[in-house]
DNA sequence: AATTGGATTCGATAGTTGTCGAAATGTCGA
DNA sequence: TCGACATTTCGACAACTATCGAATCCAATT
């Protein structure tokens, strides 16, 4: 991955909500069986103590990160984590 | 590893000249056989166009996230990437 | 001890970013 | 079509940060 991809991916981690964000949508992704969606910032909000607006921008920067990304269903919007992003960090922290 | 720790690492990759600078010392690690060690800042700053004191304020973030440690040998500074943090984050991005 | 040279600290400044409230968008159900 | 509700966009502001020049510190060499 080239370095302005991955310093990219590490500012998106590199914040607190942003960083719970991801992990919450990582986690609920494993525990739906069915397609690795889930619906959430409504749902997200309350548990990070930040406004809709703030949730919204936040999600931007991980997708535009390419660590998830996002599906409107409906009025919902759901989110799944990258799996090929997965991928490419653990093969960058593999080396030696 | 807890969530503001992680977020302190993250933090401190997100940043072309630390994420730069991280991996040199990271790969100069590897070339080195002996102790893993490898004399810097001097040899850097020529490479990362940034003055001395940029660089010497990025190396105590890198320090201060626990990826890498510094030792002086006389007037040089050496430093060498954490093992232990390499395995953590690892860990981290294994699951699932 | 004086000088040189590498590294750090300090203070300042420009640029970036996280957050919010208000307004706008879009979708569902009545 | 209207109203309610989830999300996004916009504009603004406070907080943070990357960088620099100047000054300082510290170690080696003379």
């Amino acid at each position: 991955m080239e370095d302005a991809k991955l310093v990219k991916v590490f500012k998106a981690l590199g914040h607190p909500n942003r960083l719970r964000l991801f992990t919450e949508i990582w986690k609920a992704g494993d525990a739906s069986f069915e397609d690795g969606h889930v619906c959430f910032l409504q749902d997200v909000m309350e548990r990070l103590s930040v406004g809709a607006p703030t949730v919204s921008h936040h999600l931007k920067e991980l997708v535009s990160a390419g660590l998830i990304s996002t599906e409107k269903q409906g009025k919902f919007v759901t989110c799944r984590v990258s799996p090929k992003m997965l991928e490419e960090l653990r093969i960058f922290f593999a080396r030696s």
